[in-house]
DNA sequence: CATGAATGAGGATTCATTCAT
DNA sequence: CATGAATGAATCCTCATTCAT
């Protein structure tokens, strides 16, 4: 214990600032648009000293990715994990963890799809890239592990584990960017949550034996 | 007719020139990272040209949108305005309709999906953006319409029809990307239709009553 | 005559405003230490027009060294391969041609030695750096050739050519640089001439066998 | 003598340590390329520790130059004062005596002729300046001297000293900055000793009498 | 209408220097 | 004395847009 801690707590925290500025502002501006310095601005702090905690733009972008990442598929593998959750109920809790994961941070389902499509926009470290794949899929083989529970307890409908990880997947980041995108003309108006309550309403019915 | 038809005529030809110059590199290096230059080169024009036919880059980005959104929304207009199909089978053709329409512009949905994973464009004249949501919104309605005719003949459970469009369209866009981003990791495998059929499936059986 | 020959013409003009913009100041304060805006708005142009001209500060600065560098080859060569002068005759030949294109434009020489002197050889593109490095080796060749056909004559001392040239290049430029120095402090006293003659026989009766 | 006096040594010790690290960097990669961040380093002291001893990075810059400075000074006097060597041997001596200060350090050359060039890159104190000038001359006075002496002795041509000893220090100073700028295309081959020994018996053969 | 050279505002990044601890 | 985090001015370069021809 002592200095040595201390700094290094003190680091983390002008880092969280960073991108707690940083985050915000991609969000509403997305990544382009926003200035190092407005991210500086905002986190009251020299455009110079951002560079003290991130060697750039693109890895502080990264950085706040790589954070609700982790936040995603800990959601997910808790949902999954939990013994006491029959298996319908687990899959309204899992796009209610997504749902939580994305309120948090809209930016990352944005980033998993221009991954997914291999848009060179911001240039992802390899690392991060990586990183996002790997989770993704682990996360993807959760909840087919959920399906196929149902199905071996004459809950649900025969079917692939795979491909119905696949619609439920598809199904909510659909719903999300498409929502998304109808607030951005209109951002009054947020019905993400019931429509996408419906819609899983909706799936649970179709699945069912 | 004579003259300022042909003047026109040759006016939207050459729109068409560097909205097609402009839509494959939008697509594939995104909004930001294309420049003007590069378009005007593709479209074998000069630069300033293209101000003579789209106000500023945004316009221009928008109005292939528009395209866009028209050629999709002409499919839908046709299956929905089809007196000779139940709304079980109009649901499951406007799936096919979508589908068939990608499998031969598979750069189409990327392309919207482009405009919604975009970052912020601001200065989009009023003019298009209210084409832009006149169209999205006609061809949303049509969707919705469906539902509700669905409902009114007791085939469907009761509900938004708006809402129901935006899943039943969510769950198209959603699928469609993801199956195209893991067909990128292992191309021989293609299970979109499968998929897709097994979703629409699953909707199908949820929304019944 | 046309139009390309004009425009042709034109670009090589506004090259060369540049290029002579750039030239004073990077002699004057050295590369890092001029800006590009400054060269800019000495050659009455805006930054953004530099770069339509010239890849980079660097190779802008190359550029200039290629013209020098070419100016002094051509002399260099139009010595050498003059039938009927004997060796010894081009040795002072070759002293009188480099003072000849120095007195007519005494920035050469400096703008070489700043080459020599610049902190970091900048990163120039290949293209120019193999340039610039061809045309100084075929001078340097060249009067290493003059040497070794002293050497095959009987005339000169045993040794390799290529020192020789380094040391007949050296001494020029050293003393052009050392009395430049001087005429600084005392203006109106100008020993070049005869000091380069007096080293230059120096040198003629040091090699001869 | 007590802590007064240690505190002095102390402190000169902190700077010879700067010295040291700042020196080698600014051999290696030049002034503007080394940051004073880097100095620190390698000093294995914080950046703000080095405006302790130092008012900005120019003056110690500047300090490393006057300390060389005075080595060639040295260097120079040690054998123009030598009673035993013969005017011969001095020439031959004076040649090593400034190959050596030089080898120790090769900043030193390049700041004489930046000066010379009226280079503002550094910008070197006015003091400095004058303790430049005023250790050159006085080196090239003993240089001639060195020339004259052996005129008086029958052993060398008739000729002014003053030209002699540009002669000699010109083509010292060409070939030191011609071999260098050779060695950063290759850095394998360093000729400069051979070749500075080759233009020195040629300049001793060429003076004699 | 078409051109394309020129513009110049704006952005990411660097680094000498300072100052609170 | 020493530290090293923070500063912010300075710089290279880009690119949407304009305008004289």
């Amino acid at each position: 214990m002592g200095i040595p801690e201390r700094k290094n707590r003190e680091r983390n925290l002008r880092k969280q600032q960073i991108q707690n500025a940083a985050k915000e502002l991609f969000i509403n501006k997305g990544f382009h648009s926003t200035t190092m310095e407005e991210i500086a601005q905002r986190a009251e702090l020299s455009p110079g000293t951002l560079y003290l905690y991130f060697q750039n733009k693109e890895e502080l972008y990264a950085s706040i990715n790589l954070i609700t990442l982790q936040g995603l598929f800990n959601e997910i593998e808790k949902i999954y994990s939990n013994k006491n959750l029959s298996v319908e109920k687990k899959i309204i809790k899992l796009k209610d963890g997504m749902y939580k994961v994305f309120k948090n941070d809209p930016l990352i389902l944005r980033n998993i799809l221009h991954v997914q499509l291999e848009d060179t926009l911001p240039a992802l470290s390899k690392e991060l890239l990586d990183e996002l794949n790997k989770i993704s899929q682990k996360s993807m083989a959760m909840i087919a592990n959920v399906y196929e529970e149902g199905v071996r307890q004459g809950k649900f409908r025969e079917g692939d584990g795979m491909a119905h990880a696949d619609i439920i997947w598809s199904t909510f980041t659909g719903l999300v960017i498409w929502e998304e995108s109808k607030r951005k003309i209109n951002p009054k108006k947020d019905f993400l949550k019931s429509t996408l309550d419906r819609a899983f309403d909706i799936i649970c019915q179709g699945i069912k034996k």
